[in-house]
DNA sequence: GCCCCCATTATTGTATACAAACAATCGAAC
DNA sequence: GTTCGATTGTTTGTATACAATAATGGGGGC
């Protein structure tokens, strides 16, 4: 953290992880100035590395702005996921080393001993904090350039929506039951059924989301966009 | 063009798609600077671009090299490739305009008129180019910011390596018919079978390459990193 | 003769000043 | 009263100077 740039990157990424920046905000480099303590260049630099993770937007002098994700993106976003990472738990099945599947495992356990019948939100935060950990370990255990610098664009933005905050019960346990069904693939070196795994784990997850949103769009003025 | 940054990007990035820049190369900004007439902080900012585009990895403290391929990477970029823009053709298929097929179609023919049974280099060349529009015109009629965001880090790399330059005319005849192809299942908005279609034609140039590869290494001393 | 440490130099990271582009507001003319 | 235009203020783009970091080479010690 010792480079003005990560600092800057941090303290915005933070800031839009938390919600102090509503989707959509156009972010002023002054502002951000202020708010992490270091100059420009290294703000407009981190704001380039943001760009690359798919949380803001870039356009010629007109600035930066959060971005926003309306139903139909955010269906896209997961149908893209679900092919890239995909083919990462494929490669992960097929390259993993003892510490990439001692480290899913442990992440794995450590998801299914929080599970409960009655969630606290801290509990909830933490599971979706070890989901991200799950996903991104494994992307590491695929080892491939290309497969990771692809999934940079997709694999951050879920987290800001903390989708597992709207999960229910059973979608979660169904979720738990994924992860040690793509372990237990990528033990047994079974690429194909990795990757079919993976495909479905995600795919499952859009169709919770859109499950919620429909509901949440009958019981009030259906919104067009997913709030925060 | 009348920025710096995007003068200092296209200069960059023509120096890299036409081989004076090495495969592994280090850029050093002052070299860039002489380059292409603009200061050290355009340059930059044209690096992040090109990182971006998959093009160049950048270092903290340790500046920017050319990304090199090797051919297990190269395979990986085919695979996420075929996925990717698989999905992107599929999507393209369900939402593609009056526009977008025209223009999908002109492409096709165009590529088709060029063919012949003794090719120039300059043909090819055309050929190449051609080629590429025809993909990004797709990304481009899916009308997907996840899918097209994703597909930056792959979609521009293989035209650095002048793919079609070694394609053997039965492979390139083989092509061309995967475009008329898609293009059908575009027209008919039968997104599956485009999905299918561009997945088998990604995979099958990957497939082209490596038996050129192989026929190669047999030939000489079996070069691991694939030549400009 | 070999190795390690320090000094020097080359290169990237950061700050800041200035220029250009864009937006908004006020005024004048129709 | 409305619309067009100019002017001012705000924001991003660019250049350059300075600081920090990493690579390199020479000299001294063992």
């Amino acid at each position: 953290m010792a480079t003005a740039t990560t600092q800057a990157y941090e303290a915005i990424w933070s800031r839009i992880a938390e919600g102090h920046f509503a989707f959509g905000e156009r972010l002023k480099e002054a502002e951000l100035v202020e708010l992490c303590k270091v100059s420009r260049t290294p703000v407009r630099e981190a704001l380039r590395m943001l760009e690359r993770d798919g949380l803001v937007q870039l356009k010629p002098n007109a600035g930066a702005v959060v971005v926003e994700w309306s139903l139909d993106e955010l269906s896209d976003l997961y149908n893209v996921r679900a092919r890239l990472e995909g083919y990462g738990a494929r490669l992960a099945a097929e390259r993993r080393t003892a510490d990439d599947l001692a480290d899913l495992d442990e992440l794995a356990q450590e998801m299914c001993a929080l599970q409960g019948d009655q969630l606290s939100a801290e509990a909830r935060r933490q599971i979706s904090q070890l989901n991200s950990r799950f996903h991104h370990r494994i992307a590491a255990a695929a080892r491939s350039r290309p497969c990771t610098a692809a999934s940079n664009q997709v694999i951050e933005a879920p987290i800001m929506l903390r989708t597992f905050f709207r999960y229910t019960p059973e979608a979660l346990r169904r979720s738990m039951s994924d992860h040690l069904q793509i372990c237990a693939a990528i033990r047994n070196r079974n690429g194909e059924l990795a990757e079919a795994l993976m495909r479905g784990h995600i795919l499952a997850g859009l169709d919770a989301l859109l499950a919620h949103q429909a509901q949440q769009a009958g019981e009030t003025a259906a919104p067009s966009e997913v709030q925060a």
